[in-house]
DNA sequence: TTGTATGCGTTATCAC
DNA sequence: GTGATAACGCATACAA
């Protein structure tokens, strides 16, 4: 079988409470003692056993992600940064998708009965679902977000989106578009919010008029963007800029625009926001905005992993943002 | 804290063995213990704690993804099942991405020194890497695999890509096509080698000849389907119609064909293969086969399972497919 | 600063 | 068919 701690404690001629504080990186043992443990360690090829670990030390060293109904995309950008911490910190990673109804309660039940994460790392609308929020708090997990809608006393990483939309959208009245028009997201999702958020200053900045005719509601889907675009270019004076609140939804609009025989750019402008894989395979490609996501699960996960060691620890952090613009915007067509 | 073992036993007035017995579903228990047990289980709501278990029995139950640079869609989908498979039978999922290069066996031995999953599902190209293989049976892991080159002495689940070939191509010559591309996948995937030869097969059919300039190399992904289809394009007598091996080459041939200013499936017919999203996110929609993947990763999980609890037990499912037409393909435009 | 003894909750061994 | 008891490998009061 495998070495175990008291044999390391043997083959350095320490107790097993020696090892084991060198292994946690307690305090209160010598540089030497520890040096001599290390070598014992490496020339053994030591690894604790993690079920051991478990039992005896009251915690799982594992984390999960708590999602619900988001993108695939998103997701799996947000795993692969979370599985990157994980791994660096030597903590494993549960995947826990909850439904969309009242049987969520009973699932995140579970889950803790089950595994018992040390903590949790939770993507919207999830950040601001009351339910999960009570649950976790009354039973004192610690946990992180990301981007959730009320960001005071939490942990986790999120992004200024008002500002980057105003940054985009910069770009579109600089192009000369005034008749711009906006496919919200689900209000769930704080990114909905400061999407439209932005829209709205950004118009009013330029002292663009703003007119609720061009917005209509979307939910962050592929189809609802085709149906959003639909509904915009039926008007009478339909945009001549479509500001999509994710790149689904604006890979739906030029799916519309397609449809109708309409040519983006030339004859309407589009834009979305993710930097998702799939506003680089569409044609035009898509002008949107960049969120380092993967890293924002990589950023929130060792929040949450200080947490879990010092309740003191953890902050909400800020990532920055970019505007890229491609092949599906320009300048308004003449009338 | 939680409830254990031994207030079960205590509660239903038996042995600690004996309720461990009945959770394990072993023989040698009267039906009325059983039900006595189940009863005291139900009333206390009973969960073993599965560091317990891994350390008395041996065991993580817990099973590996592994996996290596495939598309993030068709790793989501195979996950998504496995999640499934895993969540039924009370199992845990593993997430554990290899590199690419020579130190992918110090990163799979990481994993069991680590956390010791009691198998493994492997998806192209690890089904098909000796040096993978070779850990695993030289360690006797149990192992399923999807969609494996060899699948011989395999456990696991695949689908019969050569007939669904077959079938997407008839379509094609059924609308006239002749001169009919074919962009193939990189030659470590058995779907490569698969797709290839029904493209061939299908020619052969049809009685017309195989001509080797109208095959191009590719990598399954997106890059690689423009850069193909750009080749192919450029050809004295181009192809009226190109199967590329899957969805993310057949979205770059689409952008190929637009920046050339083709109109997709007027000048030019284009169909992929995996029904993945981005497949009805581009436009014009794109032909191409289904396949069941989610449903592919579960039915590899319960087989894996049903191995690693008897050796005898494991068989090699195949699933069936569907050729879906859509926009992306009609009939070749007369000279 | 270091070591000893006990417990974590389950499975496995071996009697009965 | 059932039950007492010893592992499993590590953490942690507590003692030295």
């Amino acid at each position: 079988m495998r070495n175990r701690i008291e044999d390391v404690a043997a083959a350095a001629g320490v107790s097993m409470k020696t090892v084991s504080r060198v292994l946690n990186n307690e305090p209160n043992v010598r540089a030497e003692m520890r040096e001599r443990v290390m070598r014992a360690v490496e020339k053994l090829q030591y690894k604790p056993n993690p079920s051991a670990r478990s039992l005896a030390g009251h915690r799982s060293y594992s984390v999960a992600l708590v999602y619900n109904n988001p993108s695939r995309n998103y997701l799996m950008e947000i795993q692969g940064g979370m599985l990157e911490a994980c791994h660096d910190s030597g903590y494993n990673l549960f995947l826990s998708p909850l439904s969309t109804g009242k049987e969520k309660v009973a699932e995140i039940q579970t889950l803790f009965r089950n595994f018992g994460p040390d903590g949790v790392v939770l993507i919207p609308p999830l950040t601001d679902d009351k339910v999960v929020l009570d649950f976790l708090e009354q039973r004192g997990v610690p946990f992180a977000c990301i981007a959730p809608k009320h960001a005071a006393d939490r942990i986790g990483v999120g992004m200024d989106e008002t500002t980057a939309v105003l940054d985009l959208m910069a770009q579109l009245i600089k192009l000369g578009h005034r008749r711009i028009g906006h496919i919200k997201g689900p209000s769930a999702h704080g990114a909905s919010q400061w999407r439209y958020s932005g829209y709205k200053q950004a118009l009013q900045r330029a002292g663009i008029e703003y007119d609720p005719a061009l917005v209509v509601p979307g939910a962050f889907s592929f189809d609802s963007g085709e149906q959003g675009a639909n509904a915009l270019l039926a008007l009478k004076h339909p945009p001549t800029a479509i500001f999509a609140a994710n790149d689904d939804m604006a890979a739906g609009v030029i799916r519309a625009a397609a449809l109708r025989g309409l040519s983006v750019p030339r004859d309407l402008s589009v834009c979305g926001f993710d930097d998702t894989p799939i506003s680089r395979h569409i044609h035009p490609a898509l002008t949107t905005i960049r969120q380092p996501t993967s890293e924002m699960g990589r950023m929130a996960t060792l929040e949450l992993l200080a947490r879990i060691k010092s309740p003191e620890a953890g902050r909400m952090l800020r990532v920055d943002h970019a505007v890229l613009i491609r092949e599906s915007t320009a300048a308004p067509r003449r009338r």
